[in-house]
DNA sequence: GATCCGTGGCC
DNA sequence: TGGCCAAGGAT
């Protein structure tokens, strides 16, 4: 294949490139968790919690999900139950069922050795290129790339490449930079160093230039176009949707939960009875009218909700009016749905939205 | 290729 | 305060 963008490749001095990325690196990379040792299943479980998902905010799930998980054979013996727990808050949770079910195949197929091959572990669930390109060099040393939204950014402002890093097809640009100036002896360093620069140096907005090791490789920083780079067009039809939800107790503080579908959004995941609004009619009658054919109960809720909670996704919005309802201990059984005791309902794996409700229901009438 | 899939921090 | 953003992958 030809990559006209990467025009600019043969001006870069590749040897002295990777000496002053990888002798910053050496002096200034951060000390995580996930950098105590080469585990490869420690690896790939840091490589999927931090998809989408700040260094900061990965850390302490990190910790304990290895406390609790230490091992593909850990792991893969897990209830999901207790998986989704330790994952509950970190969000775009098909990323933990895909790695809990890709672990029990490497427990199964490959004698629970996580595979070293392109070929293979690219083809457990929850891996693509990315994640593949950065387990093979982190913790195989193998020199594959690793190209995520920090080498795309770096790598556009070095090589002044012009391709809208929106578009899933510029990847394959980014990853033949990265196959021409990947350093063969230390392939882990390089990738990471490029993704430590993008996350302390080369930032989006506003980058440390006069801080950057490679500075004097930079085309972007030559051309006065650093802030141009990288191209990146954004598009986000924002949608709303209006529910009601309702926390019913019964006398002895029991309280209904359900399980939500098993695929799509916050799969698996617990939450309060809810319905989503026509938008025409009134939100307490809809929700009745909700919890009868749904549950067979006459529920007669309390006149106002108790709280408004928007809760706004990646794609969506959520607008929920939660009203409290009393229903009576004997209610016929639902399926996917429990009455557990008030005190046992943070047991359960939550999405964030659900958790604001619980919050609020307790706060209120304690 | 476009859309779906979460959350919290930041300015 | 609200839009933008962050170590992507599946469909």
């Amino acid at each position: 294949m030809n990559f006209p963008s990467l025009n600019n490749i043969e001006k870069v001095n590749t040897a002295q490139f990777q000496r002053d990325l990888l002798n910053w690196y050496e002096e200034e990379k951060r000390d995580l968790p996930w950098r105590k040792d080469q585990d490869p299943y420690k690896i790939w479980v840091s490589e999927i919690m931090l998809q989408q998902t700040r260094v900061d905010t990965v850390i302490p799930y990190f910790e304990r999900f290895i406390d609790q998980f230490p091992t593909i054979e850990t792991l893969a013996e897990a209830e999901e139950e207790a998986v989704l727990k330790a994952w509950e808050g970190l969000g775009y949770y098909s990323r933990v069922r895909n790695l809990q079910a890709a672990v029990r195949e490497v427990h199964e197929q490959y004698g629970g050795q996580v595979p070293n091959t392109k070929e293979e572990i690219s083809s457990l669930k929850g891996v693509g290129p990315y994640t593949s390109g950065a387990i093979l060099s982190i913790a195989y040393g193998i020199a594959e790339p690793a190209v995520d939204g920090n080498v795309m950014r770096v790598i556009s402002r070095i090589l002044s490449i012009w391709e809208d890093i929106a578009k899933a097809s510029s990847r394959k640009v980014f990853e033949e930079a990265i196959r021409q100036m990947i350093s063969k002896e230390d392939p882990s360093s390089f990738n990471q160093a490029l993704m430590e620069l993008g996350a302390l140096i080369c930032t989006p907005t506003s980058p440390s230039c006069l801080l950057c090791p490679v500075r004097e490789h930079c085309g972007a920083f030559h051309e006065g176009a650093v802030l141009e780079l990288p191209v990146k067009t954004k598009k986000k039809n924002m949608r709303h949707v209006h529910l009601a939800a309702a926390v019913l107790t019964t006398e002895k503080d029991e309280v209904i939960i359900q399980k939500r579908p098993e695929s799509g959004l916050l799969a698996n995941l617990w939450e309060f009875p809810n319905t989503e609004l026509s938008g025409m009619g009134n939100p307490k009658v809809e929700l009745e009218l909700f919890l009868k054919n749904e549950y067979g109960l006459d529920v007669s809720l309390e006149p106002e909700s108790f709280a408004k909670i928007q809760h706004v996704f990646s794609h969506l919005t959520w607008d929920i009016d939660v009203y409290k309802g009393s229903i009576p201990a004997d209610r016929p059984q639902k399926e996917r749905s429990l009455l557990v005791q008030a005190g046992e309902v943070e047991e359960y794996a939550f999405s964030v939205s659900h958790q604001k409700i619980w919050k609020k229901a307790r706060g209120g009438k304690k």
